[in-house]
DNA sequence: AACGGGAGGATTTTT
DNA sequence: TCCTCCCGTT
């Protein structure tokens, strides 16, 4: 024990070892979160406040989870196995599988990944002769999944006008298609899980008792669903239930686009009555100004829980500012600080460059390749994601369930096998007839259509037959072989890597079979023994003894559901092992959660970063000094910052004011490596603003400004000096003439907002 | 069925 | 600019 907590900091330590109450810790970047977490579980566990199985640990991403069981099984000498340690999605999968009668779904229920899911939507517009132009697919995925992610079902919505009384018809219409199908989109798992736990008393109250801790990490992530479902869970309002440990951190709510409800961390302080909210606020990452930087920026947002990081690391150097000329002598600056910072002494890999959108990533890579420098772009298709990946695992899950309409139509004629359009519309017609599945429809349909038809069915079981007995490795080569998808590509002139991805996929099965705790030579069809069960039984309404659903997967499903499960919920890498030692190219927000001894933060302009779009949000823009809250604290040792004048974007040349969070950022954590040009720089800017050609918001933008500043003699972005507070830079500027008032930032003496027929100014 | 031309759209992302 | 999607042609 005195192992457990030694080298924890008084924060740290008093989160830890809180007691049995419901807590929120406040985690700031860099604080040590996940050591929290994880020392929290293993303090329970060992001072035998609670036994493994008690514990349920959530997190947003598999890696978030690998990690902490990785920590934690080096913290206890306990097989992590048993634990319920996972991603919100894993945990629902696991549950809806063992309980998959109570929750209305078949046992080998499939998961739709986002491409699967809009693809459904496609075809069940095309099958309602829905004017796709009204209602586009992507839009009606938004909306579904938006109402899902509040806990929604269509018959809960009241739709506002004919719209969203389609939407909400059309949404009843893709719950129905799924469940015809035996299909589930990720919503659905929360969703699903909720509305079983909640109507299914005996079940709830059993995993209400079992779980007497239910940690939380990120949980300024959560959307209102997850919330409710955590509430549940921790048994809120009832007397059963365990104790909630949330981690989060407010200012790194980065993902209300998906639907994060920040809100949910105050409400959560409200509504469990929590006494207990500690702040980390000890940082071990950063240098002094780095910090100063990211306290001061976000020190701007007015809805906080509030929180200051400090160091002991000193101030470090200053973060340096490159203003460019355009996009392309920004991404030459980038490559020559890039070679000095090598030369140094460097490790390429604790570079990394980040950018608000990956349309910028374009210029500065190709200045990388150019100057032959190794770096390694995140992001892309993933693993899983990739067509011919698709394709194989749709033939796999027409292994499992050959009534899975989406795989059906994928690959029925991939490789082409002579079943086109007219023979898809017979076949889809009989189907709708029948109110069966494609499968199910074939020998309805005769003539030549029927006999190619036949022959797919033909093929899928025989292939079924043939690998009854075999285990999942094995299963997969002969479903490549039989598929003849590698025959298909192997005539393909640029087929070779697409061969290598599906060769790749036996591996996947082995590596898979051994991580789930699988015996590799299980058969992958067969299901799990009725008796594998485990865990306290526990009776439902109709009085069946149900099991509980405990770990592994492999007693609630075959290796063959669970290798198709784990392909939907864990997508894999993006693109091949990229090499270790290259500079690490990103978006802010896939920056989240990670740290580099060096840090570019690229092209901040206004309309970018912060985004324009972000303006009509919301709460935008605070959210946006969120994202530049998160890049700023990336950073360990050094950082920098830079914007250019001009920039090629969407084909277009724009010209953009440097980003507001300058004008935010403390003048003496900042070293300007160009001139920091002000207020003439605002005078030249506007010249070659007004010469060049506008674009829709450059004229809003410049519009906004000269709205703004029209006759108060003063402009944004000018530097100002007065008596009391000293330099300063106007931020904003509000109403006109005797009330105009501005937003004026002091630096040191902080933000403030004066009347500027009163104020005493002075220009600089 | 495969290819090409034209139009339109283009934050951010995990599961 | 550049990628994706759809439609029309071979």
């Amino acid at each position: 024990m005195q192992n457990l907590l030694h080298n924890l900091n008084d924060e740290q330590l008093a989160a830890v070892t809180l007691p049995s109450q419901s807590a929120l810790i406040l985690a700031g970047a860099g604080s040590g979160k996940t050591r929290v977490l994880t020392t929290r579980i293993a303090w329970l566990i060992q001072t035998g406040q609670v036994s493994p199985s008690g514990i349920l640990a959530v997190t947003f991403t598999n890696k978030a989870a690998k990690e902490m069981l990785t920590r934690l099984s080096a913290m206890l000498p306990i097989n992590t196995r048993g634990m319920w340690i996972g991603t919100f999605h894993g945990l629902c999968n696991r549950l809806l599988r063992t309980h998959h009668r109570d929750a209305a779904l078949p046992q080998t229920f499939q998961i739709l990944d986002t491409q699967d899911q809009l693809s459904a939507i496609k075809r069940l517009l095309k099958a309602h002769n829905v004017d796709d132009e009204k209602f586009p697919p992507k839009e009606v995925m938004y909306f579904i999944n938006g109402a899902k992610d509040q806990g929604l079902r269509a018959h809960d919505i009241e739709p506002y006008n004919a719209d969203e009384r389609k939407k909400v018809e059309l949404y009843q219409l893709y719950d129905d298609q799924c469940q015809r199908e035996g299909v589930v989109d990720f919503a659905e798992l929360l969703l699903r899980t909720y509305e079983l736990l909640s109507r299914n008393q005996p079940l709830r109250e059993h995993y209400q008792q079992r779980f007497q801790h239910i940690l939380v990490d990120e949980f300024q992530d959560t959307n209102d669903l997850q919330y409710k479902w955590l509430k549940l869970l921790a048994g809120h309002g009832g007397q059963r239930g365990g104790v909630l440990f949330a981690v989060g951190d407010d200012d790194q709510s980065i993902y209300a686009f998906r639907g994060a409800n920040v809100g949910n961390m105050s409400a959560f302080e409200r509504e469990f009555n929590v006494k207990n909210l500690i702040k980390l606020e000890q940082n071990y990452r950063s240098h002094g100004y780095i910090l100063d930087a990211a306290n001061v920026l976000i020190a701007n947002n007015s809805k906080r829980l509030g929180k200051n990081l400090r160091t002991d690391a000193g101030h470090g150097e200053q973060v340096r500012v490159y203003e460019a000329n355009s996009d392309l002598s920004e991404a030459q600056w980038i490559i020559e600080e890039t070679k000095n910072l090598i030369a140094e002494g460097a490790s390429r890999s604790e570079i990394a460059v980040l950018y608000r959108s990956n349309a910028q990533s374009r210029v500065i890579e190709h200045a990388l390749f150019s100057a032959g420098i190794p770096y390694h772009v995140y992001g892309g298709l993933r693993y899983f994601q990739r067509a011919e990946v698709k394709h194989a695992i749709a033939y796999l899950q027409l292994m499992d369930n050959p009534h899975n309409d989406s795989a059906f139509l994928r690959v029925v004629n991939f490789p082409a096998r002579g079943i086109g359009v007219r023979s898809i519309e017979t076949l889809q017609a009989a189907a709708d007839q029948y109110g069966i599945s494609l499968y199910a429809a074939v020998p309805y349909v005769t003539g030549k259509a029927g006999t190619s038809l036949a022959g797919f069915v033909k093929l899928i079981e025989g292939t079924r037959f043939e690998t009854q007995q075999m285990a999942l490795p094995e299963l997969v080569r002969v479903v490549l072989e039989q598929s003849t998808l590698l025959a298909h590509y192997a005539t393909e002139k640029e087929g070779a890597d697409r061969i290598e991805n599906l060769e790749q996929m036996v591996s996947a099965a082995t590596q898979f079979l051994s991580e789930e705790g699988y015996g590799q030579g299980a058969p992958a069809h067969l299901g799990p023994p009725a008796q594998a069960q485990s865990g306290l039984p526990v009776v439902n309404e109709d009085g069946f003894e149900i099991l509980d659903a405990d770990a592994p997967l492999a007693t609630v499903m075959s290796p063959l559901s669970a290798f198709l499960s784990h392909a939907s919920l864990e997508a894999g890498d993006n693109q091949a092992a990229a090499s270790q030692e290259a500079v690490q190219m990103m978006t802010v927000h896939s920056a989240k959660g990670l740290e580099f001894n060096n840090v570019f933060i690229t092209g901040l302009e206004e309309g970018l970063f912060p985004h324009e779009s972000s303006s009509r949000e919301h709460d935008g823009v605070e959210e946006e000094r969120r994202l530049m809250y998160v890049a700023i604290t990336r950073a360990r040792q050094r950082l920098y910052l830079s914007f250019t004048q001009t920039r090629m974007l969407h084909g277009q040349t724009r010209y953009n004011m440097k980003s507001r969070f300058f004008d935010e950022l403390p003048e003496e954590a900042l070293k300007w490596l160009t001139p920091k040009m002000q207020p003439s720089w605002f005078g030249a800017r506007k010249a070659a603003w007004d010469e060049a050609p506008m674009v829709g918001n450059d004229k809003a933008l410049a519009q906004q400004i000269a709205n703004k500043t029209s006759g108060t003699g003063w402009r944004i972005g000018e530097s100002v000096a007065h008596a009391k507070f000293g330099e300063g830079v106007i931020v904003n500027i509000e109403g006109s003439g005797n009330n105009a008032r501005a937003q004026i930032n002091f630096g040191a003496a902080g933000m403030k907002v004066l009347d500027l027929s009163i104020a005493k100014l002075d220009r600089l």
